[in-house]
DNA sequence: AAATATCTGGACAGAGGTGTCCAGAATCGC
DNA sequence: GCGATTCTGGACACCTCTGTCCAGATATTT
């Protein structure tokens, strides 16, 4: 989140030294206030501020704060939904590792922000335009994850309803923001296993999981 | 949403006439600009535009307009958690039943405020004192779903794993905000309670259900 | 009819945000 | 080293919103 000035750049572009601030910083500094304060707090002055830059000097890089919020979304668009399609696709040994594997893109940072997900549905609340791209989004998502259910056997029907819950429950678990240590998390593994196939989840693909996640660098 | 300008004042209190809005008016045109865009947009400005009056008059109402975030927030706290925790509470024969009592809050805007609720729930974020709010909500909405669990033979971490399954589901479901007709959600009913109770579903219970959801007014 | 309590409108000061213009500093290419 | 390019800071005009003050309008009470 605090994102050092000039943090992320690509190392290919030598930038000049004489440069305070990048485009990227720029951006990342916006992003951060997206995720932790939402669209409408995404301010020229406040990020000038932050980046300890005088705040004309973000129309060089920015045609206007639009400019910057279209960027962002940009960025989003291509990064979130692709992970989840991806994760739903991957092939699996059995019906617990397809789960799980889904489970995967809501571990780890590096494949679908959550934040991000949530300051970007939060703003198509008050965007029309934002809230077209939102809708395009969650039909894919939900689409994938009911096609991993039909290949495990389940009927259309409940594919989708089980898509669905799998899907609404994870936003919903993000909408609380719990903040809780992953131990806690894992050991309502297998009840919640249970109710999303509807039968004994496979033990091995479970460790397997439980193994991954706990492995993960704690937040 | 377009409440108009005196709307639900209470029969009882006569108010003036010369009165042209009340503190009920100010209310009930905040809670509606809380729902649909934000705490932030909470403005007295652009209330007292709506309202047809001066925004100085609404200083004789409030102290400020903190004041009047308050008083919503008041409401808010007096109304929803109370809805879930009396559904689940109410006995009933068998778990569809039960669970179909749990779901009628959130097809009865009677009981529970699903606009209000999420829009109070953005507002968490980025208010510590509001977020301590919902988070006691939220624990004493799903120790209330668990109880319900555990009445119907579901051992403590089964229940716990249900309910949560249960309620964040609900969140995530409105957090998506699908404007789709009752016929359709009803549609899904079966294999919903199927993954929620683990079990088929008792038909009568869900027949009644149904029968109620249907007859409801669609938004 | 007069006095009082209740409520509203208009003017004011001030904070904080946007976008533009332009002079000028720091590097790069030559 | 010198000009050109790239980027930054400060000043300006303008907008929106907040909160205060006070004169005055409108019922209510007496």
């Amino acid at each position: 989140m605090k994102s050092s000035v000039n943090s992320d750049t690509p190392v290919g572009e030598p930038l000049s030294s004489h440069v305070k601030v990048t485009r990227e910083d720029w951006l990342n500094a916006a992003k951060g206030v997206l995720i932790s304060h939402g669209a409408a707090d995404v301010k020229v002055l406040s990020l000038s501020q932050k980046l300890g830059v005088s705040r004309s000097s973000f129309y060089w890089y920015f045609k206007n704060r639009k400019d910057l919020l279209r960027a962002l979304l940009a960025d989003w668009e291509a990064r979130n939904t692709r992970s989840i399609v991806a994760k739903c696709e991957q092939p699996s040994d059995n019906v617990t590792q397809a789960v799980c594997n889904f489970f995967r893109c809501f571990i780890d940072e590096g494949l679908f922000d959550q934040g991000l997900d949530f300051a970007v549905r939060e703003w198509s609340r008050r965007d029309k335009a934002v809230r077209k791209l939102i809708d395009v989004a969650d039909a894919a998502r939900i689409k994938a994850a009911t096609d991993m259910f039909k290949r495990f056997g389940f009927e259309e029907k409940d594919a989708d309803a089980r898509a669905r819950i799998l899907y609404f429950m994870q936003l919903g678990y993000h909408a609380l923001e719990v903040r809780e240590p992953m131990e806690l998390r894992m050991s309502r593994l297998e009840p919640y296993l249970k109710g999303f196939i509807g039968r004994d989840p496979n033990p091995q693909a479970m460790a397997e999981f439980r193994a991954f996640a706990l492995s993960r660098p704690q937040m």
